[in-house]
DNA sequence: GTGAAAGCGCTAACAA
DNA sequence: TTGTTAGCGCTTTCAC
């Protein structure tokens, strides 16, 4: 493994000539820019980035802390922010947690350990110990929060408006004559599924209508678990004329299940769906949803995470992006 | 940010010895131990990774070069590969490398540069330069090739018989009695899609049926091509029976776009999908399809990688693993 | 069992 | 413009 210092002497310069051709070659005189060069050329060279990372105390890579696995609502947001990480000259590392909270730490002490120089965090709790009684922006590295927030003040924050989504999405359902509604909703944990739930409850209420508990039944954001949901709802006495799904995937699950029960979708039952995946437009039926600008919102966290990276302070914000219902074939008027 | 020499003048000892508790508590006495271990647990240290990786030249990662995204078809190879990476203390990095050469090279020089130790492959080409007259084993980082296999030989490499698999979902729908089988195939350049169009192709042969070009479509394994390429399929003046898209989520937007033209899946067409992929049996109709052990693929990469990240050479090898025909709802006897 | 010292590969401050 | 030097944080001889 050839190092800088076998180019310099290869090309019969010093080091931090090599070091300069490489970082600065407006700094070498042309003749001796073109000799190293040429040399680096020959052996293929490439600097140990361990030794420039050690030497600047800046390694150029992002982690991104998924909670959940990477899948077909999160992989758009993770490319859009790999993307502009990319040309800023970061790299993204992709930590799947599974959810698991030992895991959350330990890719964010990627940082403390110098691995990398900032977070993408999609978990709805901080993987660091913090003092209450310190600013928070000054005990975090450069870090932004998406889509699963942490309930605390002083972090930068990228989202949808999920109770405002939920409700629109309800409301539509309900202009369509549907008054009772089943969910299958996510994660009862998770912070986007509460506000779900309350964007539901808001517009049933709105409505005048009552809440009924046995309406609401949890996917936690699984296909088999949607699958169960599905059952328990489409058993009960008063079944449901409507299922919103908490997400696209589970939605899809809903469909086959109440297909393979014989429903007709819509025609018995309509499914609402959440996400606007690329598969919504690719499944039969086609799925009617709330869209989250996924890109958007990876686009927007690489936005506030640059300045962090460049020094920066962070700056407590809350970004909240445009949902947008998107109407295709799963959802038709109640059936009379 | 607290260094080791601070850590070791807190503690009243050598930056050696701290090192020593970290790394081999046996070597330090017991009462030093627990007086560095002390200070370490006050300060929540944790070492430099940089320094660590620097000096011991090692970095204990490993990066996964991925052509195509994470899908849900590669998402649970590489989870089964991250978590073996894992048990062994290496994290993985996920490079997308969106077809690109630049990036599949700029990723694989990662391991030059030293910012990771072992390769995991998923592209049909090497990502280095290669002298033809040395050994493979010679001049390559540790690495092992999975999926879209490099035509070359002296890589380790883990598969499933392309060829064989294709053969055997066309043999099943030859067998339900359709004659008149469409495909839509993945990428013309990759090999996996070579290697299932010669499968298809054996099939039809061995049947002594003629093989109609027309009936052979391109959907680049994405859901937008698959939906045009079944339309054209469809347009013909005599229409398959059957269509075997290489990919499940081809297959699903297949099936969207019959049902949207109005045909029945499988009364009036069925349609063969190939991986089985979470959404397989949560589609509607679910699909019959063509397994890939995922999970096994990811596996056995790890098995044939760790070796040689222990310093073993590469060892030319191509572990060839089973596929499975699933047969589910999509497809049915030829509409008589 | 412990510490001093060297050095992993690189860059930046300084001197020439 | 170029080279010398020091040092980023760590581990590992080697000598004690």
């Amino acid at each position: 493994m050839t190092g800088i210092r076998e180019i310099a002497i290869e090309a019969g310069v010093s080091p931090a000539t090599v070091s300069r051709v490489i970082r600065n070659p407006e700094l070498v005189s042309k003749e001796r820019r073109q000799r190293v060069q040429a040399v680096i050329d020959r052996t293929g060279y490439t600097p140990n980035s361990l030794g420039v990372s050690l030497r600047k105390a800046k390694t150029n890579r992002l982690v991104a802390i998924i909670p959940d696995a990477i899948s077909a609502f999160n992989y758009p947001v993770i490319r859009a922010m790999e993307s502009i990480a990319l040309e800023n000259g970061y790299s993204l590392l992709l930590g799947d947690t599974q959810e698991m909270e030992t895991r959350e730490r330990s890719f964010a002490a990627m940082v403390s350990s110098r691995q990398a120089d900032g977070i993408l965090l999609f978990c709805p709790r901080l993987p660091f110990d913090v003092e209450p009684s310190i600013p928070l922006a000054n005990q975090l590295p450069p870090m932004v929060n998406a889509c699963e927030l942490v309930p605390v003040n002083g972090l930068p924050q990228v989202n949808i408006d999920n109770r405002a989504a939920a409700r629109d999405g309800v409301e539509y359902l309900l202009s369509l004559g549907h008054t009772r509604i089943g969910v299958i909703a996510g994660n009862l944990k998770s912070p986007s599924t509460k506000d779900r739930l309350a964007g539901y409850k808001d517009a049933l209420r709105q409505a005048g209508l009552a809440i009924d508990e046995q309406c609401i039944d949890v996917g936690d954001y699984g296909l088999e678990k949607s699958e169960q949901a599905t059952r328990r709802l489409m058993k009960q006495p008063q079944p449901p004329t409507a299922i919103f799904a908490f997400s696209d995937e589970m939605a899809m699950a809903c469909i086959a299940t109440l297909c393979k029960s014989g429903y007709r979708v819509p025609d018995d039952i309509s499914v609402l769906g959440f996400d606007n995946i690329s598969y919504a437009n690719y499944c039969n039926p086609s799925l009617t949803t709330i869209a989250q600008p996924m890109s958007d919102i990876g686009r927007v966290c690489m936005e506030l995470l640059l300045p962090q990276l460049r020094g920066e302070p962070m700056v407590a914000q809350n970004i909240v992006l445009d949902h947008t219902l998107i109407i295709r074939e799963s959802t038709g008027p109640v059936k009379t």
